[in-house]
DNA sequence: TTTAAGCTTTGACTTAAGTCAAAACAACAG
DNA sequence: CTGTTGTTTTGACTTAAGTCAAAGCTTAAA
């Protein structure tokens, strides 16, 4: 019955790091609304009933200052939740929030939300677990991306979770798009990049399968280490 | 009785947004702890009983890979909190903690953790907005570090807490080497910067006194409009 | 199979911003 | 005032990485 919103749960981002039971759980409390280009999600000032995760389509968040004019803050797409700040807060929306065509999104009402922590704090836990381990990468990317260059932010992704694994394989699991933005950079850029990276030798690209040849050699790398062109 | 543990509570980067009952509520479980230099703190692999948040001293953060060799993965200090990852998720410890001299903790136990938790889910889920703010924020920087250049990332510093007041004068706290890291760039590159601006005519520099000219120029720059070389 | 729609890769070019080193300008002690 | 030390500014040079546009590859649909 909910399959589908559990489908559309684990595009995002966030949530699809949760685990399996936990996600049938908040699917439970989701509801479904498909929303025409121009409708308003919520208001600022408003008070914060509940924040919405999005399925298709596009939402603008924007403030209305002083002078009447309206002041974009980001847009959102797929994947992207919306209003959560406010909510778990228990604070009134700081901004505004319209759909930009139609779009389909999934709706979790506050009170239902905190129902649900009152009665499996797990799930909360869980929350907690993801969006802690999000803020480690970030602080680290933001570091990366003011002293470390392209070459060496991709070496750092490649090794992350194979530790001294001589000669494995790593299946990625982003588009090369994807993960061009993750690093910090664009697809172009990525490609050339790997293409050095399988200069020196450390590793073998073959579509979306990366051989580790050279463990050592990536991690030097990662650390910094300059590749002489040879 | 606890005052001094609240004490070191707020001086945590995170913990300090929480409401003051939540904080109290922490303090309550939290256990103070001084530490030698090189003790440790946890070892990987081991299953996560708790999370420290260091009030003083230094910790580092190193795996131990197959070969035997220590890889550093980060130093943390004083307002830091580590270990919470894996407790959260219920998980193992990815890699292992030491203190790098005499060091003051407080210690928070899991499983007090998770039945404060239980008692009161409004306390995880004031932790939750915590995060997912911090969250947002970091997304912007990140943003802003690979999509704006130096210039628009120096405006938005300048304009960040002056709303549309012309002509204003702004002192800088930071010195312009410290303001230079603070905006990811080096003091030659920020020099130049500001030159830039001020040609532009949209700020006037006298030594740290930064006096805005023109808001709405200023604000365009911001979200990056380029300016003509005149 | 052909067509179309996405990604990914390549090539040629541009540029923002870093490096290094020297000069200018403080600020302050002797 | 003069020398010392530290910060900020300039200049000349280099380079990593972005832009733009074209060409290759996949995948799935017609």
């Amino acid at each position: 019955m909910n399959q589908h919103i559990l489908e559309n749960l684990s595009k995002s981002e966030l949530l699809r790091e949760m685990k399996p039971p936990f996600l049938e759980a908040l699917a439970e409390i989701a509801v479904e609304k498909t929303l025409t280009g121009d409708e308003t999600l919520f208001m600022q000032h408003q008070e914060a009933t509940g924040f919405y995760l999005i399925c298709s389509g596009a939402v603008k968040v924007y403030r209305i200052g002083g002078d009447g004019r309206e002041q974009l803050i980001h847009q959102f797409g797929a994947g992207e939740v919306v209003g959560e700040v406010p909510v778990f807060q228990g604070a009134a929306y700081p901004a505004c929030a319209t759909a930009l065509k139609k779009s389909k999104v999934l709706y979790f009402a506050r009170n239902r939300f905190v129902d649900l922590g009152r009665k499996q704090p797990e799930i909360f836990l869980n929350m907690l677990a993801i969006l802690s381990r999000r803020l480690r990468q970030f602080v680290e990317l933001i570091d990366d991306l003011s002293l470390k260059d392209v070459t060496a932010r991709l070496a750092k992704y490649l090794i992350r979770d194979c530790d001294s694994c001589n000669s494995c394989v790593i299946e990625l699991e982003l588009s090369k798009s994807a993960l061009a933005s993750r690093i910090g950079t664009i697809p172009a850029t990525l490609s050339r990049t790997f293409k050095k990276l399988q200069d020196s030798g450390a590793i073998k690209v073959s579509a979306s399968k990366i051989h580790i040849l050279d463990c050592e050699l990536l991690a030097n790398i990662a650390s910094g280490e300059k590749l002489s062109d040879s």
